[in-house]
DNA sequence: TCTGGGGTCCTAGGACCC
DNA sequence: TCTGGGGTCCTAGGACCC
């Protein structure tokens, strides 16, 4: 059998490059997009990096920073990065019949039959291409087997002489050894916090001495998972491209507030609009769910005050992705668990046991009807159809509030150029 | 003052079945 | 004396990912 090959996309830096592509001016200015409620870093230039911001780091840390070198701040635009993403994705699936879109900035192409002979040199056109179509930046990293990839595309980030794009497969087994031997153990993918932690205490501190460990050892405390990415560095392939995107098996909706919520109404409120959120998904993926999950918490960083949290978990009498119908339980759920007194900084739900609308189960005894369901699905189709239209929540439950005051904040925001007319870039 | 959100997979153990 | 063997399904919890 031949071998496979895989290349991974990565675009650089995807949410600051986002903001780059309308604004020039960031051009060469160093930029970080912060996480909801403009709390957390979540992308950063590389000249950033090289400031020594990390990745999830509270903004409020960097205070001086950010003065000092004049380092542009933006809130995340997802409306912007969201379609930007899929401008990359469907540009990508130009270059090879099997795709599988990874994450909101990576994609994964499978090569094995195109029957390449430079496949440096057909990284290095995907790479070109994408930068001239759309704006981004991306590396290229080819390999084997998938979690060669990832190792691919931790060298091609740390050493510019690859300029982007590095070709595993033309390497010789000795070669392919002294690039592992390069990749720190928690740099694998797979291997998180804890299991390098593990490995480590035993000696295995690389990318090649977890390639060499005894697999079946590896098994018995790293499970199946790990014996895999064990194989997977030895060139076998065991994890394959996943082409169609399979239904969620679970939708969660959840904020932290903007500010803490102290009454039992705005909670409600809150809740609902979280309901209204993770029940939309639901029904673009023409989902039913039969169970539902509300929890709540208040700050475990306020060691001052006291803290609870809880969660309350609910089958519903039949599977539905009716928003009114979801939100009264999430609310029975609500009234289950909560206390007066404390000061709430998360809430949200979470629906599973999700099952296709087509494999509805008619129910003889009880109180569901066929009938009903389909005018409710129909409502919700209206619904859908003028928010995706006039923008979201155009149309909204009263429960759901007007004023919203406990929202997240995003003092930073940019404009959604590409998805609103009212924000299209002028010049 | 201030600390993200949304997912997947695997395993162990209990309930239950014939 | 001696109390089976082989399964499925479900859930909670722990690991991981971007």
């Amino acid at each position: 059998m031949r071998n496979k090959v895989f290349a991974l996309i990565d675009a650089n830096n995807f949410y600051v490059s986002c903001e780059r592509v309308f604004n020039a001016s960031l051009d060469k200015k160093p930029t970080i997009v912060l996480s909801n409620n403009d709390s957390c870093v979540v992308a950063r230039s590389n000249d950033v990096k090289k400031l020594g911001v990390k990745m999830g780091q509270p903004v409020f840390q960097l205070a001086d920073l950010i003065k000092e070198h004049h380092i542009q701040v933006f809130s995340s635009n997802y409306s912007l990065y969201a379609d930007l993403s899929s401008r990359l994705m469907t540009f990508l699936s130009q270059f090879s019949p099997a795709q599988e879109i990874y994450s909101i900035d990576e994609s994964w192409l499978e090569l094995t039959d195109l029957l390449l002979d430079d496949l440096t040199e057909f990284g290095r056109t995907i790479k070109d291409r994408v930068w001239q179509y759309t704006g981004l930046p991306v590396s290229v990293s080819i390999a084997s087997t998938k979690c060669l990839c990832k190792i691919a595309n931790k060298l091609v980030k740390i050493d510019p002489a690859y300029q982007g794009v590095l070709d595993l497969t033309s390497l010789s087994e000795q070669e392919l050894d002294e690039c592992l031997d390069k990749v720190p153990v928690e740099d694998v993918w797979g291997i998180g916090y804890k299991y390098s932690r593990f490995l480590s205490n035993y000696g295995i501190l690389t990318a090649k001495q977890l390639k060499y460990a005894d697999e079946k050892w590896i098994r018995r405390y790293l499970t199946v998972t790990g014996e895999r990415i064990v194989l997977e560095l030895r060139g076998i392939s065991c994890i394959p491209l996943a082409k169609e995107q399979p239904p969620k098996q679970q939708i969660l909706s959840s904020k932290t507030f903007g500010r803490e919520i102290t009454s039992c109404e705005e909670m409600r409120e809150a809740l609902a609009n979280y309901v209204a959120r993770a029940a939309e998904k639901l029904r673009e993926q023409h989902s039913l769910a039969s169970s539902l999950t509300v929890f709540l918490r208040t700050s475990s960083f306020k060691t001052n005050s006291e803290q609870y949290a809880n969660s309350f978990t609910l089958t519903l009498p039949y599977p539905t992705a009716f928003t009114p119908e979801l939100i009264k339980y999430a609310l029975q759920g609500l009234k289950a668990i909560y206390r007066e007194g404390y000061r709430y900084y998360k809430a949200g739900v979470s629906f599973t046991k999700i099952t296709p609308e087509e494999a509805l189960q008619p129910d003889l005894f009880g109180e569901f009807s066929l009938y009903e369901h389909y005018r409710q699905a129909r409502l919700m189709a209206v619904v859908d159809a003028i928010n995706r239209i006039y923008g979201k929540d155009t149309l909204i439950l009263a429960i759901q509030g007007m004023t919203r005051s406990w929202k997240m904040k995003q003092l930073k925001l940019s404009s959604r150029f590409t998805t609103q007319w009212s924000e299209i870039l002028t010049i």
